[in-house]
DNA sequence: TTCCTTTTGGCAATCGATTGTAAAAGTGCT
DNA sequence: AGCACTTTTACAATCGATTGCCAAAAGGAA
């Protein structure tokens, strides 16, 4: 007589549970979700069997069958600039508060890095079935490919510049007020002959240098020197080492793209022997965590970031129940500190 | 008359696009699958069907039936501190490397970040179905719990120490070594009275305060005192300072539990008006990108981070095929900067 | 006892793809 | 035309759980 009862820890599926507790598997089940409609005792007596076994309902199959997965994708496109990866401090600044408020409403979180080759290489994303909803760091080079999906698929929410004519909805500063912002400081500081540190081919970073356009105009001084760097942080430090040096007594004030940008601009003037803020001043971009932990402490205009990452996952959040939200454009808001 | 065909972009499943072309679902099935069971017109016409009408077969399905999930879990078991987040610098410098590898493998990533209250937290996690492997960064306190599973789940490796009797794969840098090598650093630098910042609670941490004494007590100098901080960051900068006003002129050298510790650390002495490596000669632990970042650039104990996710990601890849790959441990390296 | 209401639990369809098996269609050869 | 053999496609089971519907059992009232 063969003994056909599983071994502990054995049993693969609610079929087997089901049969050495003599019952169906619908009833199984019921009792381990613990709906009411199974006796308390037969639901309780399931439940410690399942238990005993270290028995643990396959997610896949119920995710199938409940059309809902509890996970909401992060996705962060590197059209412009392939090199960077995740280990960007801004998207490591975003990701943290993200990942809490994810996690505190019972989502998982996958996480994707892509680098948009693929022409549907978002459609792949949102129609894979494995998304309750979507979240963009970034929209990169990629607004057609966004708008388009954007156009039939609600949950999904982008970190980034509201655009006017959007069919999608983005969470983020209002870029051309922070570049504004920036230059009025400098220009309050003193400041005449004005540089921006950075690319402008994203749209956030061409923002952020009109408004810093605009603030040099309203003060009668010249349009400001663009000085591109790269992203990757190795050719970056070489890049504003090449742009400052010919500089030297010929620039009062730079504003950063961003803060990490900045940081290496203070450093590379420090090499220089230039003072910073007397001789130069610098002004960032993010108030990323760094920009505070630096000596000396960066000055900067700040994204309030985990603020946009809470809104960010509130309109998915509506956007999944079927509420189409409105983009959100965050104030920036000026963080007087030690190197302007 | 109705017509039952579907609209363009309106298929929802494999089924529905076997009628429109005419065929049965298993040929469709192959056909998106590119095998050449089926013809190679029939082929590319139901591949151009899809293309056209917008169809991706449903990745959850797919999932459920080949057994098979192409994701990768990448776990923070957050045990004693249950402040710290994914924002902590160590989880985002190693988060880097380890999505490029696993993405290049054309692995998906699913993030979770566990507070062990259940006690069967990692039980939930690998038995959900959901993932062919996982990654803990950290084993936190919770050894036991990761012992018990690695009994038998093999496709799981863990970042941390390898502590003798262990059941399950670890990669991690040799603490002792390392702690060792900064304290030999501080001597050589000509410090006599040095404190070691940060908690030793956690095992690795101790393990890098040990090494310190070692180095010490080989140098015929006393034992180094414990500072121990909090590893939030608000908290850090207060504890740090704390400790260090009562300590002024009675210290030399700082070895501190990690970058992190190291960057508030160095701050907190220039807002004390302590010269570094001057008065106080400052080395930290981990060497995240920020150690360079920071200025003055941080002298510290390299992990060698990317490296050691690289190790993660093969070891887990082998051990998905079957190959009961041993712990790693990894050689730390002393990278000279500007705080001592 | 009979009829009616309420619990309890089983049956079977369903989610959407994959794949082994077998049948149908096609090709070549005599 | 007939037979052997290969190519192409259909059929149906399968992955593992959920859930609407229905029937059996139990309990209550007259």
């Amino acid at each position: 007589m063969t003994d056909t009862s599983p071994p502990y820890g054995k049993i693969r599926n609610i079929a087997e549970l089901a049969r050495i507790a003599g019952v169906s598997t619908g009833t199984v089940s019921r009792a381990l979700a613990n709906k009411n409609l199974v006796n308390k005792e037969t639901r309780e007596r399931i439940q410690a069997l399942a238990r005993e076994h270290g028995f643990r309902p396959n997610q896949m199959a119920r995710r199938l069958r409940v059309q809902e997965t509890k996970v909401i994708g992060i996705v962060v496109p590197l059209g412009h600039e392939q090199r960077q990866h995740l280990s960007d401090p801004f998207f490591m600044a975003i990701l943290g508060p993200l990942a809490d408020a994810l996690t505190e409403s019972g989502y998982d979180i996958m996480l994707s890095r892509v680098i948009p080759d693929a022409e549907d290489w978002l459609e792949r994303i949102v129609d894979s079935g494995m998304l309750d909803g979507v979240l963009l760091i970034g929209q990169s080079n990629q607004i057609e490919a966004i708008e388009r999906v954007a156009e039939r698929y609600r949950p999904m929410v982008a970190w980034g510049s509201h655009l006017g004519a959007d069919k999608h909805c983005t969470v983020g500063v209002d870029n051309h007020a922070g570049g504004r912002m920036a230059g009025e400081l400098l220009i309050e500081r003193g400041c005449r002959t004005i540089g921006f540190m950075g690319d402008i081919e994203p749209i956030e970073f061409r923002e952020r240098y009109r408004g810093l356009c605009d603030a040099c105009a309203a003060a009668g001084l010249e349009k400001p020197a663009v000085l591109p760097v790269h992203i990757a942080s190795d050719e970056m430090s070489d890049d504003i080492a090449a742009h400052l040096t010919p500089l030297k007594g010929k620039i009062d004030g730079i504003a950063a793209v961003s803060d990490l940008v900045a940081m290496h601009t203070v450093r590379a003037l420090a090499d220089l022997g230039i003072a910073v803020p007397g001789d130069v001043a610098v002004v960032g971009f993010d108030d990323l965590p760094l920009a505070e932990q630096t000596i000396p402490r960066l000055t900067t205009i700040s994204q309030h970031v985990p603020e946009g990452a809470r809104a960010m996952v509130k309109a998915l959040f509506e956007r999944m129940n079927g509420i189409d939200t409105p983009s959100v454009v965050m104030h920036p808001e000026t963080i007087r500190r030690d190197t302007a």
